[in-house]
DNA sequence: CAATTTTCGGACAAATTTATCATAAACCGT
DNA sequence: ACGGTTTATGATAAATTTGTCCGAAAATTG
């Protein structure tokens, strides 16, 4: 939700760069076959993500042996916004919930309000955070990027539903 | 982004209705096509939405000249959440922003505590607020469906992007 | 230079969402 | 009972997103 399985690829892998960076200093690049594996990412589509993440020089990429990817820039650099324009193509956050079509001042719908506020949070989150933010408390366990919070998750589940016969 | 086009339409297509119950509180039903008329929803694409809100008791149809559709309970009774819940099979709020598989309490990502906020806001706004809650400013235009707020749209682009060749 | 490794790029396949159509079934007034 | 109107339903098509494959290009190593 919200975001594309695209994006969120993206994020995973540009995060796991970012913390792999900071351990490991001395090696310069990362294969991305090795992030699609520790994330369980399908390999080919990451590469196809991985293709636009360089076209947008968010990444540098070297062919060859020792060769793979690096993030371009130092994560303090990279917002999550970034990320998500290089990946995907649809705007977010302008259409809105119900999708009434001429979103202007003098015909907002009735959730106008509500909303807004909800989308300027998640664009000030997507604005502002970074990679540098998120790798923070972030560690490897088993290869695999996680942080040690401990907040409990929603999980929402909205009932069964799915009653299409 | 968020909800579905489906859900979008039938929040859009409840809304009016409620709307309209209010105004013309001596007819029974409305009819399918006036309503994807009016707000511009594809019509067959709306007459199965119908079927799925139908099928969950929060509309209630009737075949036949002055037939058509209205609402099952008074708009206080019906939330968005229900709305979501009817149209959309997938589960909503429950699966997160950069997609990490394991979302358990012991391994959750780098963003969840600012996600949490938003979705628990989200869900709680889903939760709470009914079409009676909507409809209370809202008024016909043209036919159509508007909110007379005057907030201005935040209407974020994210830049051009699509840069797919 | 040849072999290997890795990204790049286009083409393709599967799955899902969105949209359309045709026909059946129900209802109503006559 | 009949004809017209309107929803219900299942089949299908288009569009988008997601995932896969393969050959070419580039770089590194020997
Ligand atoms: S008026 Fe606001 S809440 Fe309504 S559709 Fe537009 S942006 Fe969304
Ligand atoms: S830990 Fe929280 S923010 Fe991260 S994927 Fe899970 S629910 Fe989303």
């Amino acid at each position: 939700m919200i975001f594309s399985r695209a994006a969120e690829y993206a994020i995973q892998a540009m995060l796991y760069l970012a913390k792999w960076h900071e351990t490991h200093p001395e090696e310069r690049y990362l294969q991305t076959r090795e992030i699609a594996e520790a994330q369980e990412i399908p390999y080919y589509f990451l590469a196809k993500i991985v293709q636009d993440l360089t076209r947008f020089e968010l990444l540098t990429s070297a062919k060859g042996p020792q060769g793979g990817i690096a993030l371009a820039r130092s994560p303090e650099e990279i917002r999550i916004l970034d990320i998500i324009a290089a990946v995907d193509s649809t705007q977010y956050l302008s259409r809105c919930v119900i999708g009434y079509p001429e979103c202007t001042p003098e015909t907002p719908c009735p959730l106008h309000y509500d909303w807004q506020k909800i989308k300027t949070q998640i664009f000030h989150i997507i604005e502002h955070v970074t990679l540098a933010d998120l790798i923070k408390d972030a560690q490897f366990q088993n290869g695999r990027l996680v942080a040690p919070l401990t907040f409990g998750v929603v999980s929402v589940e909205l009932g069964e539903s799915s009653g299409k016969s």
